[in-house]
DNA sequence: GTTAGGG
DNA sequence: CCCTAAC
């Protein structure tokens, strides 16, 4: 099941970016790849860079750039998993490695062979803003970092100092994310981040205008967090808000290109506007980004599959781990990633929190596509070039054959998505559940659609110059949009929910949450099994359909948009059918981890009682003498409950948790279970002479 | 389907 | 709480 995701021969090539997603709880284990490896510590520095022709940039690659930019701003963290090459690097170091098992290894970008597929070639730090930079700046500015600037390997103690940046990063950007979805019945969440695309022939800094960046439009949303600056320069410092992480100069090489991301810390929002949400989003991100960051690992690691071999020297030692049989994957998961795969599980279930009785959820948010206020990249701003004065702004007379492109995108639209959870659930549940669904879309596989002038862009061999994307160009025109991957991620059809799903139409890229009303399960379900060529197929046929649902269309401007996106293009119709993917999403099948509901002291009291009565071995009559109505817990609740209080009443006070139990009760408790214990102990005794003297007497 | 016990 | 063996 899971282990299709493993599957080497999943390349996603071309502006085919799958973002693999990682659904199935109990089985996360994905393999990091090298290149994930790479890819997350160039995202730990904050910046990435490529290495591309100018001018010869063209669609495939500017999509690809900008996956990348997403991919970096929703990383969080380095993935769980690690290799054992990987630990022994890290040996020496404590936490950050730990922190980040993995570690990347850069190496330096082969020129010759630029290979789309390697999104990530060289990461680069990114600048910070020199005023809050500096008191954190664990690194001297401007200094030369071998593990920053250079290719080179990376190794835990070049992490340090960016670690910290990674965890606040995501933290409010995982938090803006969530507040930014809206959640309609058929409306199109959008993921609103700024991405700051600069592709430009200079080689110079460009700078991200720090204080807009943070100040920009959507402070409540980004909170200051603009996701990524994409510039050829090299040696600029791009000041952040909150940037924590010194910036690395290196070398301008004009065919650079820059993608960087923005790093804030958790403060990092006092340096745009005051997070009011901040507590909520403080939580969430941080399983946020665990997930987040396996299915990173793994989308990198279809992304770049050849970067994968070229970086390590020897692949087996990362890349066998992958072809391990489903049990050891599993085993491995569990134990190194522990904590995160709980908390997942946990999070996964939509409704936490119904009520006891409330397990019907009829009540569930349609989610109406939101019509997108501004569409995605509709404002490109063009952040004066510290260095490039001769770029300024969009307007550069340069001819196209060295001029680059500027794109700021602010936002990406995000693929519908439906979610449906119960009434009784509590805020904090849609929240979350809200978050899931979006970290699923996210997670499971995405395209990045362009828009121009409302059309989508389809042919990714085109260079922008022949798109129409240069940058003299009103490049407000430009959109980007995120899109299901087709085959991948079927849309779930929501019976009845979904009205705005016309016969025909491809499969939308809907992701529906329910919480169960068992509560137990969330589960998207797909669709669309068939093999990748038919969904291509149907795929390319209609253009408009990835597009986001009808309701959209009301909203005049996202209609053009909708229409205009272009999953997948013919580029990647070709390497997909080359290589297909084999995951078939088996997540629906995947029965998630119930909700945590600790015994309050009246239910502990009612097991006591209970058990007092019945015993210690008839778990099934106590549950239906005491806790008949609690649907929620079953008997092995029960009996695990018992088990517990058993072992909390042995201990100290002092190591006890959670809320206090009275000593009472749990004095009854042992009583009980001593009594009861002896029960047993002569009822076995019994059964044990009984036989023999039945035996003998016979 | 229940129990019991390890995880 | 989950998972499984054992019944």
């Amino acid at each position: 099941m899971e282990s299709d995701h493993l599957d080497p021969t999943e390349f996603v090539t071309g502006a085919y970016m799958v973002l693999q997603k990682r659904l199935d709880y109990g089985f996360n284990g994905y393999q990091v790849p090298a290149t994930p490896r790479a890819t997350r510590s160039a995202r730990r520095r904050g910046t990435v860079r490529k290495r591309i022709e100018e001018n010869q940039m063209c669609a495939f690659d500017l999509l690809a750039t900008v996956a990348g930019k997403l991919l970096l701003n929703t990383e969080s963290s380095p993935s769980s998993s690690n290799t054992s090459s990987e630990k022994e690097h890290c040996t020496n170091d404590n936490q950050d490695c730990q922190d980040g098992k993995n570690v990347l290894k850069m190496e330096p970008y082969d020129q010759g062979s630029y290979d789309r597929t390697s999104l990530v070639s060289e990461l680069v730090l990114q600048g910070h803003d020199e005023n809050i930079s500096s008191k954190e700046s664990l690194l001297p500015p401007n200094d030369d970092h071998s593990g920053f600037t250079s290719t080179t390997t990376s190794n835990c103690s070049e992490r340090l100092g960016s670690d910290k940046l990674v965890n606040g990063k995501i933290k409010s950007e995982m938090g803006s994310f969530v507040s930014k979805i809206e959640v309609g019945s058929s409306g199109d969440c959008k993921l609103d981040g700024e991405v700051k695309t600069l592709v430009n022939d200079t080689g110079k800094v460009l700078t991200g205008n720090d204080a807009n960046v943070c100040s920009s439009e959507d402070p409540v949303v980004w909170d200051g967090e603009p996701p990524a600056l994409v510039s050829s320069d090299s040696s600029t410092k791009v000041p952040f808000c909150g940037d924590h992480i010194p910036q690395k100069s290196r070398p301008a090489s004009r065919d650079d290109i820059k993608v960087v991301s923005r790093d804030d810390d958790e403060n990092s929002s006092g340096c745009t506007h005051p997070n009011t949400s901040t507590k909520y989003f403080k939580r969430v991100p941080r399983i946020g980004d665990r997930r987040i960051r396996k299915i990173l690992a793994s989308k990198y690691w279809k992304v770049s599959p050849k970067l994968k071999d070229e970086t390590f020297s020897n692949p087996d030692g990362d890349i066998k781990p992958i072809y391990r049989s489903r049990k050891d994957l599993y085993k491995r998961q569990r134990s190194q990633m522990n904590i995160p795969f709980k908390k997942r599980k946990l999070f996964n279930r939509g409704s936490g929190l119904k009520s006891d009785g409330g397990i019907n959820g009829d009540g569930f948010f349609d989610s109406p596509e939101d019509g997108i206020g501004d569409g995605p990249g509709s404002c490109p701003k063009l952040r004066g070039t510290g260095k490039s004065s001769s770029i300024a702004g969009q307007r550069a007379s340069f001819q196209s054959r060295d001029s680059h492109v500027k794109l700021r995108i602010k936002s990406f639209r995000v693929p519908e998505l439906f979610i449906e959870i119960p009434e009784t659930a509590t805020v904090g549940s849609l929240k979350r559940t809200v978050m899931e669904a979006v970290t699923e879309i996210l997670g499971g596989g995405l395209h990045i659609g362009v828009l121009l002038q409302g059309k989508k862009v389809r042919d990714d061999n085109k260079t922008l110059l022949q798109t129409g994307i240069s940058h003299h160009n009103q490049l407000d025109a430009l959109g980007f949009t995120l899109e299901p991957s087709p085959s991948q991620n079927p849309p779930p059809i929501c019976p009845g929910d979904s009205p705005r799903l016309l016969p025909g139409d491809p499969p939308l890229p809907l992701a529906r949450y329910t919480p169960n009303p068992t509560g137990d399960r969330l589960e998207i379900s797909d669709v669309t099994p068939e093999p990748h060529a038919a969904s291509l197929g149907n795929f390319v046929e209609s253009d408009h359909d990835s597009a986001p649902s009808p309701s959209n269309m009301s909203a005049n401007k996202s209609t053009t948009d909708s229409k205009a996106l272009v999953p997948v293009p013919a580029m990647s119709v070709e390497a997909l059918a080359a290589v297909p993917m084999h995951r078939k999403s088996k997540r629906s099948e995947i029965a998630q981890r119930r909700i945590r509901r600790p015994f309050s002291v009246t239910e502990v009291e009612a097991l006591v009682l209970a058990v007092e009565k019945l015993g210690t071995g008839r778990w099934r009559d106590v549950k239906l003498r005491a806790f008949d109505n609690a649907k929620h817990r079953t008997y092995v609740d029960l009996k695990d409950k018992w088990k517990t209080l058993v072992h909390t009443a042995r201990i100290s006070p002092q190591q006890r948790r959670g809320e206090p139990v009275p000593q009472e009760l749990l004095d009854r408790v042992l009583s009980a279970h001593a009594y009861w214990s002896q029960q047993q102990a002569k009822q076995q005794l019994k059964q044990h002479h009984q036989p023999d003297t039945t035996c003998l007497l016979l």
